[in-house]
DNA sequence: CTTCTGACGAAAT
DNA sequence: CATTTCGCCAGAA
């Protein structure tokens, strides 16, 4: 495992994976840091500020819906290309992240062992 | 040093 | 479908 980093600098690396254009879920980057819970995720997030180069809006519920509603992560996920239905969710079928590839995990010192049951 | 408080998820009830 | 329970980080007061 990436060793001396805190559980939350574990978290961004993997959300600073996501491409534009997909969003990714606080279940699936719990289970790709492996050490991290998905409520782990959320305070992460929590704790993000300007300049971190972290692509938060792209992190989304396991429903597929927005966390922060009412603010302006819809309007930035849109101009990415994303599209939400009349219930404000985004069809994570289409525009869900399939993860980091296994040369990423493993350069980075990931748990590869996830990807068999995912 | 202690307490409080958040961008969540899955399973049980 | 709604509510409850647990998991257990990091910064502020």
């Amino acid at each position: 495992m990436a060793t001396g980093q805190s559980v939350n600098e574990r978290i961004y690396m993997v959300i600073r994976q996501v491409p534009e254009g997909k969003v990714t879920t606080y279940g699936q980057i719990s289970k790709i840091v492996g050490t991290a819970s998905a409520r782990q995720v959320g305070y992460a997030l929590a704790a993000v500020r300007e300049g971190m180069a972290v692509p938060w809006q792209r992190v989304v519920n396991s429903q597929g819906k927005v966390s922060l509603s009412g603010s302006e992560q819809q309007r930035l996920l849109e101009a990415e290309g994303i599209e939400f239905d009349a219930q404000g969710r985004i069809d994570l079928k289409r525009f869900g992240w399939s993860g980091p590839d296994d040369a990423w995990l493993e350069a980075n010192g990931f748990d590869v062992t996830w990807f068999w049951s995912r």
